[in-house]
DNA sequence: GACCTCATTGAGCATATTGTCCACTCATTT
DNA sequence: AAATGAGTGGACAATATGCTCAATGAGGTC
């Protein structure tokens, strides 16, 4: 149905956004709860073009989802540490995955290169409780050892938008 | 008007999030784009509640947006690299957070413990291209030295959930 | 006990938005 | 020339929204 396009650059190719989705993004962005209405109105197109785009977005996973975004320091959730994990080589990832996505303050976790390392974000309520922790992370089964960055300061935020601005701009490659 | 609270553990203090906030939120995040009557309807409270309820979190800074979450991967951003900087003492964070902010590819900088250091979360569309985005990094004006690793994998997407749910067990010590 | 504050409820009302049709245009493809 | 798909503009009923109001109940204070 709208596996290919070729609207846009003319060469028929894998397509992710064009000006217009990316315009729709940095809306919706800004001024998150604007209904599909008031978005055609704000970009001067139809309501059903809004409509297809955002639902085209979705489909294709551009778009993973709205849902609220928590920020875990209004939580209490006051640091963030970046823990690099050494973990035994026989064992595999995922069994050690599926045990530090039993953790709640483990946010998110990455193998990466490395003698078999996996990269986890986790948060504490404070360096005391991080200490706490780790030792739940050090007590999965398969971690050798930790080592443990603190984040002091985030001066940029997570952010996704100058990507979505920059990617129209440079027609698939 | 809602600086702080009293309802809910009894102790005045800095509160977080009660039991119904986390269905709330647990809610939206599984079907971010209801409405608030349906949310209510779902929850079985009255509209006025989930509208306050909403309000007050978005006001504290539990929420701090809904915006549409775009996946760099299906933007054609397949290649995730955390980057540490090493970087010269004398000039201080904020111009080299400020230069590397301008860059597109870099998605979240943080300063952590260690030797005047950074760590920059950067995506690329190839291994090559990663290199093209390093090199930017290097170039900022302050940027001593870098290392980076490559997220190969993935296992545990960045998440909140399990903290919302976990909060409203633990009141504020 | 009397009083007060505040979250919550349930109701009502005018307005705005949504979902879903349709016919039409336009550019591109075949 | 015909077909395709995106976009437009309009219409419709059904629904949701923002807003107000009075009443209730739980938790505090005096």
């Amino acid at each position: 149905m709208l596996n290919e396009v070729r609207s846009g650059w003319g060469i028929l190719c894998t397509m992710t956004i064009d000006p217009l989705d990316a315009r729709l993004v940095e809306l919706l962005a800004g001024e998150p709860r604007l209904g599909v209405l008031e978005c055609s109105r704000r970009l001067n197109v139809a309501r059903g073009t809004v409509q297809a785009r955002l639902d085209r977005m979705v489909a294709r996973g551009v778009i993973t989802g709205f849902g609220p975004e928590v920020d875990p320091g209004a939580l209490g959730y006051d640091v963030t540490a970046f823990v690099t994990l050494e973990i035994r080589q026989v064992s595999g990832h995922e069994p050690v995955a599926d045990q530090l996505a039993a953790i709640p303050e483990v946010l998110e976790v990455h193998t990466i290169t490395g003698s078999g390392d996996m990269l986890a974000r986790v948060v504490a309520r404070s360096n005391a409780d991080l200490q706490r922790v780790i030792d739940q992370i050090v007590d999965v089964r398969g971690v050798v050892r930790t080592s443990s960055v603190i984040a002091l300061d985030t001066p940029v935020p997570y952010r996704v938008l100058p990507l979505v601005a920059e990617v129209p701009r440079q027609p698939p490659h």
